[in-house]
DNA sequence: GTTCCGCATGAATCGATAG
DNA sequence: ACTATCGATTCATGCGGAA
């Protein structure tokens, strides 16, 4: 089942069930000051701003569920901003347990550079839970053993496909095909990947392949995963693609539309 | 010119001018880590146990100048411990700015796998200032494009030409060679780096890349680099090897043996 | 003299057991 | 009830012995 609604989360959730959903995902607007634009918070106001909504998430999640917070970071003033670390203590002081700090490693390069600072190449994902003994399907991610190889298969993934049909044909990506066939081990906290630039029409917060580990390793088949600041749909699109329920949300009509035309095209596993 | 001093950096300090160096990179004994070695810090003390020290680096670094602050984060009892948050929360209350927060993406990390929690593959490189305008020389870090082709490269070269030869006649290895004559960018703020275990007999913090990069990017030749935690002597290693002068703390006199060792084996550039 | 295979070992964490 | 200790788990790497 998929429920979209437009409307501050805030006060939408309100039409969730206590502890029905399995996984929140979501990667909020991040903190700016120009607050013309969509979703511009202050920095300095972040934490006050997201509080609230974090207690309406809290209360529709499962007590083995989980919650994966997105979130960048911003430098203001040349110093890098501490809202996020504010925001792991205020929910924190909230009962929130900080169980894990993933970090997504963005392999794309976006020319860039200023005269103190390289390019931003990470993300913070943040999860949190409500218990210390929360779900987790660990086999459900397992990656074939060694990085290296992870690496080079994300590689062909993106550009070596598309430019050089003729090396998938080659010994090499027939190896990487045998790869998956030895053990499998299980990743690490580092996420590795790409930034997508797939769809031109929005530009999604993250990967799809972002969601999609998270849905695996926190939800089963039938649960219900969340996103509260769904933009253009890509955890929907996860769930769905992996037979989850979603419910997702957002403030503008316009980004609920694009989802639900997004989400559409996808159906559930066979 | 290189100087090592056993006892404790705080005090062994106090021997040098103030604003006379230009880059501390260190990584302090962790919380609670090596307890047999340092005696241990508790994750709870950590803070007040490493201002003081941090004052004193203060004193030592020049107005221009940057400290690099290594740290990995702990779990207890199942959770994130903050001790990593409050110790930037605390450093910029004592006018630190923290100007940048660099990733350590281990290649190879401890194993293990638990209920809840994957291996975790990355560490934080902290980055504090005296003042926005620090010195940066941001061409002397520059890398060939697609760096993790040169990772790669080096990595074929030695364990698995061996173990998987066919790959080097693949499409993969070919392409590699290409890139490597190709122009060269700037880095991200995740440095990619395996550690290292090629001394057997002393384990060291970080890999030699790691100070090397920094040493690089916040200094010039003939500079001085601190280490108050210097251990084994890594960084000594990187900067004597890189043209700059030297100082060296640690509190185990058997650590300071090493590093003397360590560092007289290797010589400035020509 | 090479190449290959086996194995010990880490900046770890959890759960159980013992004091 | 709370702390201390120990075994089980995990995998990239380098070294040494064997083929």
């Amino acid at each position: 089942m998929i429920r979209l609604l437009t409307g501050d989360c805030e006060t939408e959730l309100a039409g969730l069930a206590d502890e029905s959903v399995a996984l929140v995902v979501t990667s909020p607007p991040y903190a700016d000051a120009r607050k013309n634009i969509y979703g511009g918070v202050h920095p300095d106001k972040y934490v006050a701003w997201f509080l609230p909504k974090a207690e309406q998430l809290r209360r529709v999640l499962r007590p083995d569920g989980t919650f994966i917070l997105n979130v960048k970071e911003k430098v203001v003033d040349g110093e890098r901003h501490t809202y996020v670390l504010e925001l792991i203590k205020a929910m924190r002081a909230h009962d929130w347990r900080w169980t894990e700090q993933w970090i997504w490693h963005k392999r794309t390069s976006m020319p860039g550079k200023w005269p103190n600072r390289f390019r931003d190449a990470w993300e913070h994902c943040l999860q949190f839970n409500k218990r210390r003994d929360f779900r987790m399907n660990q086999d459900a991610v397992m990656v074939p053993i060694g990085d290296w190889a992870v690496t080079r298969m994300a590689n062909l993934s993106d550009e070596d496909k598309r430019r050089r049909p003729s090396d998938t044909e080659s010994g090499f990506a027939r190896k990487v095909a045998n790869w998956k066939n030895r053990d499998m081990v299980y990743p690490t906290n580092v996420l590795h990947l790409a930034t997508e630039c797939g769809n031109k029409k929005h530009s999604a917060a993250f990967p799809l392949a972002l969601p999609e580990f998270f849905i695996k390793l926190f939800t089963q088949e039938g649960d219900t995963v969340l996103d509260p600041f769904c933009g253009s749909g890509t955890t929907g699109v996860a769930a769905v693609q992996l037979g989850r329920d979603f419910v997702g949300i957002d403030t503008m009509a316009k980004h609920i539309a694009i989802a639900r035309e997004y989400i559409a095209k996808v159906s559930p596993p066979a």
